[in-house]
DNA sequence: TATGAATGAGATTTCATTCAT
DNA sequence: CATGAATGAAATCTCATTCAT
């Protein structure tokens, strides 16, 4: 039973491609180095990816193709919003800030204004589809009864940015000496102060 | 009086500087272009700078020197500090959506990985600095009996990363086609959010 | 009666390569697109063929090959010699302008410097041989006192010139818009000038 | 007085690239031996020529613009055609087949179908403007009772056609072993022939 | 100080050719 | 015989940087 070799070669690469782009970027990774990295050469390269932009975006998608199905959640029922959302959260903070995700998020960002399609895709299918489970997890608290939210979409994107910083925090500061972050923590706490707020209950009480 | 001409050459080119690196971050834009956009020879460039590395830093630190004096506040005194943190992310919000400073942040988490100084000096004494006022406040309002928290770090990171998303919103996402997003009420809703939370008062009452 | 496949391959190719050398030149004709137009792969072309070079060189001899041995003409008897070279310069402008041949003088010429082999093959065994059939036959009109010329051979390039100006004509500069030659009419049109001449007849009588 | 120097470089650039395309056509000449001979880097190459096609289309124009204005004849007044006819015949026989130009033809002719622009430029400014000089000549010829002519078309490209062989042979064919070309007593002799014919004048009279 | 001109050192991409299967 | 896959060796073109003036 020999497996194709194709999809192996093919993953061999992007995989190479993940490492050399996340750790340096678009324009500093040489194709050379990727073909290195993959253990062929530069014109087997060409053969199944006909350029670098290709490349990369083909890298990218496979990333978030990877992500996405697992991110679909199901119909929520009769459970407590607070539970769905802090389930959600610890979720979504841990893929997000996983080792082979983390990038992601600071590669879009980077090279974004340079590939238009990229960044489209990225908030068409990743953010958006984000934001639409976080605001549908809202709604439900709302018709519950449990949730009180002046402004939806607003509040989602607190909820969305913390988990964004720290994929952003991981990547970008923390090589470069910043105090590490205990994801599974800072999900916990993040989804409190959302949740809670800052302001002591007893005050309105 | 003579016009002091060095001062304006080097702040048209890093005005120029600004525009390229912001527009096509860093790889993607030619000393050739910065030094045509500022109305100079490339060589004359160098007269001022010794490096396209140089240079960007340079831009880079000016910028944050410009946005840094304003953001350092005073003793809080006997304010509350609901009221403190309210101003605080209101303002930090505009400052950092603001048309010449949202492209930033972008910038360094793009090219942080290859600049690492960069990086470093970013998250030192921006990050740095104002998770430092926002973890001032928060403990003020501890002090003062306003506030309830139990992990002060983590929730000045949810209250930054709203702050960031806004900047980020604005830059990688807008120009492709996201709902713009209005910053004044964003920064509010973000305010209410990590203020209250999204747990209804009565509940708990 | 086992069909004899390699002949028909190779004929195949052979007339892919004409397609692709005669449309592009010899250094802008890949190998794969001579092999797909053939339809088998680029390696089961080397299988026949050493090297571009080899496949370009039997593809012009080939067609040489096709047009000479119609070419060469028999004794020419008693036959007045007005009409043999009238019918040798209409036989050899039809054949030369021909659809499937047009093209080989602007490849040979074009490639003539970086294929010596092959230029001089086609100026021995092509060129060469037409003039010294259009030689012979204005000796044999010498010899009859039909013709009357001083120089031989120059004159036998006159009446070649004309020929090969129009499978120039057609290849090169008909693609580009210019006027098509109606090669019969040109053929004729051009044996009169070189058998009468332009000046008028009763001017010398 | 110091000559610019910007002319003199292009030149020394026009000068090497011809030398090169004349000597093994478009895709063999490498920009890096264009560089070299004419003594400048190849970077300096694209600063005066934005690409190799585009230094190639440089070359041929220079060449050409340098042939074409004395190639413009003035009125013919009241000389007899014949001897306009010879003159000019002997013009464009030396002029085509000098050192510096003969390969223009052959490079036309080569590269023609992977440069329409060239091609047609060639056709609309020098073939067709040779052969407008001819066909005034016929008709200057017809009009003063001096010349018969059925077809002043085809005569016209028999005569240039003549003309072309010679560049051709010389540039394609005399490398290669055939026996060279004496051009001044080709052009005399093809005017021989396209002025008296290979008819006997007395079979006639 | 300012610049036009120049360049060294790559970067991406291509393609004739080979080889294991 | 046939081929899919692979590659070595360029070729074009770019760009940060320097230097003579």
């Amino acid at each position: 039973m020999p497996r194709p070799t194709v999809p192996t070669r093919r993953s061999d690469i992007l995989l190479a491609a993940r490492a050399g782009f996340s750790a340096r970027g678009f324009a500093a990774t040489r194709m050379d180095d990727i073909a290195r990295a993959a253990g062929i050469s530069k014109a087997a390269l060409y053969l199944q990816f006909a350029s670098k932009e290709a490349l990369f975006e083909a890298m990218v998608n496979e990333l978030i193709e990877t992500m996405l199905p697992q991110a679909a959640p199901a119909d929520f029922g009769d459970l407590p919003a607070e539970a769905i959302l802090r389930r959600f959260i610890a979720f979504l903070s841990a893929r997000i800030t996983s080792a082979e995700m983390a990038f992601v998020p600071r590669v879009i960002i980077g090279e974004g204004a340079n590939f238009p399609e990229l960044a489209r895709f990225y908030h068409d299918k990743v953010i958006g589809r984000g934001l639409g489970i976080v605001e549908r997890i809202v709604r439900h608290g709302l018709e519950r009864g449990e949730f009180a939210c002046a402004d939806i979409t607003q509040a989602c994107r607190s909820i969305i940015g913390g988990v964004l910083l720290a994929a952003i925090w991981k990547t970008t500061f923390e090589p470069v000496g910043a105090k590490p972050i205990d994801t599974t923590a800072m999900a916990q706490a993040h989804a409190d102060t959302v949740l809670n707020g800052l302001l002591r209950r007893t005050e309105t009480a």
